[in-house]
DNA sequence: AGCACGCCGACT
DNA sequence: GTCGGCGTGCTC
C-alpha cells in the first residue's frame, strides 16, 4: 500500500491523500504535479509533498490520474516557505499554492467528448439528452464538458455521458492538456539546391523579371553576410528589405528558400552588456561599505536614501558581489515602478543575466522564467519582479532587493494569502541564509523601527546624487486664496505662475491630484440627491470623457443623469475634482500646450504605462496630470515643478497610516522635480499649511514624523508596537451579520485577553451587495502571536459551526496594512 | 472554495 | 403540479 500527500489548489487546509503503485512510489517525488480525481467530476493539478506508507483509516484513498512532471517543479524550500505564509497569514496552503505557481502550470481540466467513428448508431436506442449530444457530434467534431451543460441546460452531465460511453456512441480525449506552448520563431533559409556556386548564378537568371523578389534574395546575402551565419528570421528579412510576407511566401513556393521554425524564449534580452562604466561616488561607496559590515552581523539592512540619492548604483554593485560568488539575486519591486527604464538599465549593465516577472508578463512568459530558475539557468541569475517573484523555485538564492519598501501594494490584499512581499522575502532570505537590503527614500516606520531596536543595520544617504539640491518645496493656503480671490478653478496663483514660468524655459510640470475620475460626485442643487451604486454604499463618481457615473468599487455605471432621480430637478452640479477636471481646467489655462493624464483609466493594457511614461520623457507632454502613480521611482530629467493639488484629502483618510502615507506620498511625488542640475520646485496647496506632517514634508524632516507617528502609533496601539490581525464579516442579511460580527467579537475578547475592537461599520458599509463588519485584534508585543492565532482559529471554527452564522464570509487580514 | 443534494415558497 | 431559492455537508 503506497499513498501520495498532495496540496490541492482549493481553499482548504489540508492535504489530501492518494493511493499509488509501487512504481509510482519509487518515481514520485516531492515537488511533482499530479493530476488527481476530485469529488465526483472533477480532476485537479496537485502537488506532491509527501510520500509514505500511512494508509488512510477514516477514509478509502482514491488513486492519482496521472504524474504531469519527470522531475520536481517545485522546491523544498519552497514548500517550507509557502507553509510559512499559510500559517502566518492565517490562510490554506491550498491558497498560497495557487496564486504561486503560474496558472499555465495548473492544467486545464478540459475533457474533449468526441464520436467514436467506428460504430453504428440507432437514434431511436437514444434518450433525448443523449440525442442532443449526439446531434451536436454530427455539427462539430469535439465538445468540451461546459458545452455539454450549455447544450442541454444541465449541470449533471456525466451520468448521460457514461451512458453514451457505455453504448460506444462517444469517447473521451485527452484529458489534461499542458497549455504552456514554446514559442517558435520562423527562420528562412536558402533552399539547398542553390548551396552550389552554379546555383547562384542560375538563381538570379530565375529571378531576372521579379524585381522584388531579387531584392529580397540580396539583402537576404547582406545579412547572412553581416550576421556571421546567424540564422535569420522572417521577421527580420522582412523588415531589413522593406518587403511584405507575400514577396518572402512567393519565394518559398518557388523553393528559393526554405522556412524552418526554432524554438525561442519568450523573454530575452538582446542587447550588449556595458559593466564598463558604472562607478560609485564617494558617498555611494561610504554606504556600499557601509551595508556590507551591516551584513557581518545582520541579516537585513534598511538603506534610507532621499529621493535621487542614487540608491540604483549601490544595488547594482551589491548584485554584482553575489553573482561573483554564483548566488542569484531577487530584486522585488511595486508593480508599478517595474518599468522599462529600470529593466534595461539593469539589463545594460548585467546583459542576459536579468530576468523580468510580473503581472502583465502572460503566462508563458512566466512558466519560461520559473523555468530558467528551475534550472539555474544563467538566464535568470538575478530575478527583477513584483510580489509575486518571491514564489519563483530559486535554488541558491543569496541576496533580496526589496526596493520602495515603504510601499503599501507590497501587502496583497485580495485574494487570500494576504501576504506582505517584503516580510515574506526575509523570511525566504533565512531559508536560504541570504542578505536583504531594503531601500526607501521615506522607510515605512515599521522598518525604521527595527533598525531603531537593532535588528535591522541602518545606512542612510542624505544628500541627492551629484550634490544636485534637494527641491524647494512652496505651501500655498488655499483658505486664504479662495478668500482673496486668487484661484483659477483648483489652481492658486502661485501654481499658475509657477507652471507658466517652468514651460517658458522649456521645462516640464508634474501635477498630483490623489483622484481619478472628473469629480467624485453630482449633486441635485435642488433637493441635494447624490446618485449612489445600486450595489454599493458609496455615491458614483462621475467620469466626464464617456459621460457617464461610475462605481470605483463594482464597476457599476449608469449614463450621466439629464434629471435628478429624487426630484426630477436639472439643476446638477459636480462636486469635488478628480485628475480628469484638472487635466481640462489645463486645456482653459494652457491651450497650446499638450497636457497628459497619467491614472488607472490612461494606462490600461500590457504596455499603457509605458507608453505614457515614454511620451513624457520624450518631452511630447508638457504636463502631465496624475495620480499615485506618479510617485513611484520614475526618473524624469526635465521636470523642474511639481504641484500637489491638494494635500488635504490624503491627511485626513480614516486610517491610523494616513500622516505616515501622505508624508511618503507628498515627499515621493516632489522628489519627482529638479532632477539634473537645477534646483527643483515643489508647490503644495493645502488648507491647513501648519498641520505638522506637511511641515514636515516642507523640512525634509523624516525623523520629526517618525517620532511623532511612533508616539502616536504607541498611544492606540499600532505597528509596531502592535500587531494587527483585521477580520472582515460578510453578508447579505444585515442583521444575521450584525449578529454573527457581535458574538464572535465578543468571543474573542474574552478569550484572548487582548486589545479587540469592533465590530465596526465601515464607512462604506455595503460592496456589491453584502454588508460589512470589521473587527480589529491587536497583539502587544509580549503576547505569543503564534498561540493567539491558534486561539482565533479556534474561535472561528466554532463561530462555523453555529448553524446560523455559517453563511457569513469571514476574512483574515494578518498584519493589515 | 465549489458543488451536489435536499428542503421550502412562488409561479406557469 | 414544477422551478429555483439557499442552507448543509463533503471533497482523499
Amino acid at each position: 500500500m503506497y499513498f501520495v500527500e498532495v496540496i490541492l489548489p482549493l481553499a482548504l487546509a489540508k492535504t489530501f491523500t492518494y493511493s499509488i503503485s509501487e512504481a509510482e512510489y519509487h518515481y514520485i517525488q516531492k515537488g511533482m504535479r499530479i493530476a488527481v480525481p476530485f469529488g465526483k467530476s472533477k480532476i485537479l493539478t496537485a502537488l506532491a509533498v509527501d510520500i509514505h506508507q500511512n494508509k488512510p483509516t477514516l477514509y478509502q484513498a482514491k488513486e492519482i490520474h496521472q504524474i504531469l512532471d519527470e522531475k520536481p517543479i517545485v522546491t523544498d524550500n519552497q514548500i517550507k516557505h509557502w507553509q510559512w505564509i499559510a500559517s502566518y497569514y492565517m490562510c490554506a496552503i491550498g491558497d498560497v499554492y495557487r496564486n504561486a505557481i503560474p496558472s499555465a502550470l495548473l492544467l486545464e481540466n478540459e475533457t474533449l467528448i468526441t464520436q467514436n467513428a467506428g460504430t453504428f448508431v440507432d437514434e431511436r436506442e437514444l434518450s433525448d439528452d443523449e440525442f442532443l449530444i449526439y446531434q451536436a457530434l454530427q455539427q462539430q467534431s469535439s465538445l468540451k464538458v461546459q458545452d455539454i451543460i450549455g447544450i442541454l441546460n444541465k449541470k449533471n452531465i456525466f451520468p448521460i455521458i457514461q451512458k453514451l460511453i457505455d453504448k460506444n456512441v462517444v469517447v473521451l480525449q485527452d484529458e489534461i492538456q499542458e497549455s504552456y506552448k514554446p514559442k517558435l520563431v520562423r527562420y528562412i533559409r536558402l533552399h539547398s539546391k542553390y548551396d552550389s556556386n552554379e546555383g547562384l548564378s542560375e538563381l538570379l537568371a530565375v529571378l531576372k523579371n521579379a524585381n522584388k523578389q531579387k531584392e529580397i534574395v540580396l539583402t537576404y546575402f547582406q545579412l547572412s553576410a553581416t550576421n556571421h551565419k546567424k540564422p535569420i528570421s522572417v521577421k527580420e528579412l522582412t523588415e531589413v528589405s522593406n518587403s511584405s510576407s507575400a514577396v518572402i511566401k512567393a519565394l518559398i513556393d518557388k523553393e528559393i528558400f526554405e522556412d524552418y521554425h526554432l524554438q525561442e524564449d519568450r523573454v530575452n534580452y538582446t542587447g550588449d552588456s556595458d559593466d564598463s562604466l558604472l562607478q560609485l561616488s564617494e558617498v555611494q561607496l561610504k554606504a556600499f561599505d557601509e551595508i556590507k559590515s551591516s551584513f557581518l552581523e545582520k541579516e537585513v539592512c534598511l538603506l534610507h536614501g532621499v529621493t535621487s540619492s542614487g540608491k540604483t548604483e549601490i544595488y547594482i554593485k551589491l548584485i554584482e558581489e553575489y553573482l561573483a560568488t554564483g548566488k542569484q539575486v531577487l530584486y522585488l519591486l511595486p508593480e508599478i515602478a517595474l518599468t522599462t527604464q529600470l529593466v534595461s538599465r539593469l539589463q545594460a549593465y548585467f546583459g542576459n543575466k536579468v530576468a523580468v516577472f510580473h503581472s502583465k508578463y502572460n503566462n508563458n512568459e512566466r512558466v519560461e522564467v520559473w523555468n530558467q530558475l528551475l534550472q539555474n539557468s544563467e538566464k535568470a541569475q538575478i530575478v527583477i519582479g513584483a510580489r509575486s517573484a518571491l514564489f519563483l523555485p530559486f535554488s541558491n538564492l543569496g541576496f533580496i532587493i526589496v526596493d520602495e519598501e515603504h510601499e503599501q501594494t507590497f501587502k496583497q490584499v485580495d485574494p487570500a494569502p494576504r501576504y506582505h512581499a517584503r516580510d515574506a522575502a526575509i523570511v525566504l532570505a533565512n531559508f536560504f541564509q541570504a542578505k536583504v537590503v531594503l531601500g526607501s527614500a521615506t522607510p515605512s516606520l515599521e522598518s525604521y523601527y527595527n533598525t531603531s531596536i537593532g535588528k535591522y543595520g541602518l545606512v542612510e544617504l542624505k544628500n541627492r546624487y551629484a550634490n544636485v539640491r534637494m527641491p524647494e518645496i512652496v505651501l500655498v493656503d488655499l483658505k486664504d486664496k479662495y478668500f482673496r480671490k486668487r484661484m483659477t478653478g483648483h489652481f492658486s496663483d502661485v501654481l499658475i505662475d509657477g507652471i507658466t514660468e517652468a514651460l517658458s524655459l522649456g521645462e516640464q510640470v508634474i501635477l498630483f491630484q490623489n483622484r481619478r475620475g472628473y469629480s467624485p460626485l453630482l449633486e441635485c442643487m435642488t433637493c441635494g440627491h447624490v446618485p449612489q451604486c445600486q450595489q454599493c454604499d458609496v455615491s458614483l463618481t462621475y467620469h466626464k470623457h464617456r459621460n457617464e457615473l461610475r462605481c470605483h468599487y463594482c464597476g457599476y455605471s449608469i449614463a450621466k443623469p439629464t434629471r435628478c432621480h429624487s426630484c426630477s430637478g436639472i439643476d446638477l452640479t459636480t462636486k469635488g475634482f478628480g485628475t480628469e477636471q484638472i487635466q481640462q481646467e489645463l486645456v482653459q489655462l494652457f491651450p497650446e500646450r499638450k497636457i497628459g493624464r497619467m491614472d488607472q483609466d490612461t494606462t490600461r493594457g500590457k504596455f499603457g504605462f509605458e507608453k505614457i511614461i515614454d511620451s513624457f520623457k520624450n518631452r511630447e507632454i508638457d504636463i502631465m496630470v496624475g495620480t499615485q502613480m506618479l510617485a513611484k521611482g520614475l526618473d524624469f530629467d526635465n521636470v523642474s515643478l511639481v504641484g500637489i493639488m491638494n494635500a488635504d484629502n490624503m491627511l485626513y483618510h480614516p486610517d491610523f497610516r494616513a500622516f505616515e502615507r501622505s508624508y511618503q506620498t507628498m515627499t515621493q511625488v516632489a522628489g519627482r522635480a529638479g532632477r539634473s542640475e537645477k534646483q527643483g520646485k515643489v508647490i503644495i496647496q493645502t488648507y491647513n499649511p501648519n498641520h505638522n506632517t506637511i511641515q514636515q514634508v516642507t523640512n525634509n524632516d523624516y525623523i520629526g514624523m517618525y517620532k511623532e507617528q511612533l508616539y502616536d502609533r504607541l498611544i492606540y496601539k499600532y505597528p509596531p508596537y502592535f500587531r494587527i490581525i483585521k477580520v472582515t464579516l460578510k453578508h447579505r442579511d444585515f442583521n444575521k451579520l450584525k449578529e454573527g460580527s457581535l458574538w464572535l467579537y465578543q468571543v474573542l475578547f474574552q478569550n484572548l485577553g487582548i486589545p479587540v475592537l469592533g465590530p465596526e461599520e465601515p464607512a462604506i458599509n455595503r460592496i456589491r451587495n453584502e454588508y460589512i463588519r470589521t473587527i480589529m485584534i491587536k497583539i502587544p508585543q509580549e503576547s505569543s502571536i503564534v498561540s493567539t492565532k491558534k486561539t482565533i482559529q479556534k474561535i472561528l471554527n466554532s463561530f462555523d459551526s453555529v448553524a446560523h452564522f455559517r453563511a457569513i464570509k469571514v476574512t483574515l487580514n494578518v498584519d493589515f496594512y
